[in-house]
DNA sequence: TATTACAAACCGACCAGTCGGTATGATTGT
DNA sequence: ACAATCATACCGACTGGTCGGTTTGTAATA
């Protein structure tokens, strides 16, 4: 095998083996020397790939977001209804609950570091404001076809979010076994109750 | 001095200067020497007073959930409007955010934990449960009365918590000057538009 | 004298990151 | 085609330091 794909490999088997432990353990808890035993490579080889071991975080996370981008633009595209679209995003935090349950626990990991340090801020927390930025300009979407009340669309936004993140949190919390996608579809459709227009 | 008085003393420097530096550098980043130092005591102190570098978090939040709760007695006591008691409810956030503020970011590190940790999770995350209820039934109340519409108490609670969370989360990360009271007011106001009765 | 309340030295585990060295292709010169 | 040279990928022992917690000693109090 050449010799590039090989590296390619091991590197993937990395952020694999990485993945899998933060999930499980969480970050702070996985060592590097965890992650290289699991990957069945040594620490000469970890630190080949990655410069450090906050910099394969950031390296898993920027994968994860793509993923939910991309998401995001089909919503937007795949929408007329204004309404509609706002509603879906209920399905898309019960899908975010499901499918990346395992990973999710890192997310409230890393929003506590981003508080202190602006590298960790950069990489986890402004790729949100993206969303919010999304959210708002479906909510203007919806002012200017009349079907909203005006209403700032950029608070509004930061509401939608506030939601999505407080069921996110919740649902990682709290045991029982709520179906977190009922009650968000539930709050949505109150939500947009209280904001569309009589 | 009598002795009591002194160790009394002692302990609560010891309280004191933990709960300075974890709001300042966050609860992992401090070391019980730090806190040691700051509080101008040794190890042995320490020890002597706590059993674990954890448990003293613990006491820490114990003191902080018993402000709260005093505070949501008080406005169940003073509202006769359901309406209007919920709506305070953003009032509630927005000092938390103001007053608490330096102290919230070991929120964020705990929920992290608690995810693992049934202890923290106890500590932590149980009482929140009991805030739930607490809106629950003044949810209930509403519908009763009349005021509100006859929907899911338990689940309506729940969004009012994700609200508040999510809320809390961002005013938390973003970094622009907003007033979060405002917005959560706001959002509240949205909100009861869609739970109050027609 | 017995107990409480500390002080200070100490312990063992752990951990991110380093470093000297090697093995395996890839590249160039002949 | 074959050797010499070089770069990349990787190994694993090691370092320097940190941290939570323990132990042992001591001074004051009851």
């Amino acid at each position: 095998m050449k010799q590039q794909d090989r590296a390619t490999q091991t590197k993937e088997s990395i952020l694999k083996a990485a993945e899998h432990l933060f999930a499980v353990q969480g970050y702070e808890a996985t060592s590097v020397a965890m992650i290289c035993d699991a990957a069945g490579v040594s620490k000469g080889a970890f630190y080949h790939h990655f410069e450090t071991k906050q910099s394969i975080f950031l390296e898993l996370m920027q994968r994860w977001l793509k993923g939910l981008d991309e998401q995001l633009v089909l919503i937007d595209e795949s929408t007329e209804d204004v309404k509609e679209g706002l509603l879906s995003m209920g399905e898309i935090i019960g899908q975010v609950l499901d499918v990346g349950g395992p990973q999710l626990p890192i997310f409230l990991e890393f929003w506590s570091r981003a508080i202190r340090d602006p590298d960790v801020w950069e990489a986890t927390v402004e790729p949100f404001q993206r969303y919010r930025d999304f959210f708002a300009a479906l909510v203007q979407r919806g002012i200017d076809e009349g079907s909203l009340r005006d209403l700032a669309p950029h608070n509004t936004a930061r509401v939608l979010i506030a939601l999505a993140v407080g069921m996110l949190v919740q649902g990682l919390l709290d045991t029982g076994g709520e179906d977190w996608q009922d009650i968000t579809q539930e709050a949505l459709e109150l939500l947009l109750h209280g904001i569309a227009a009589r």
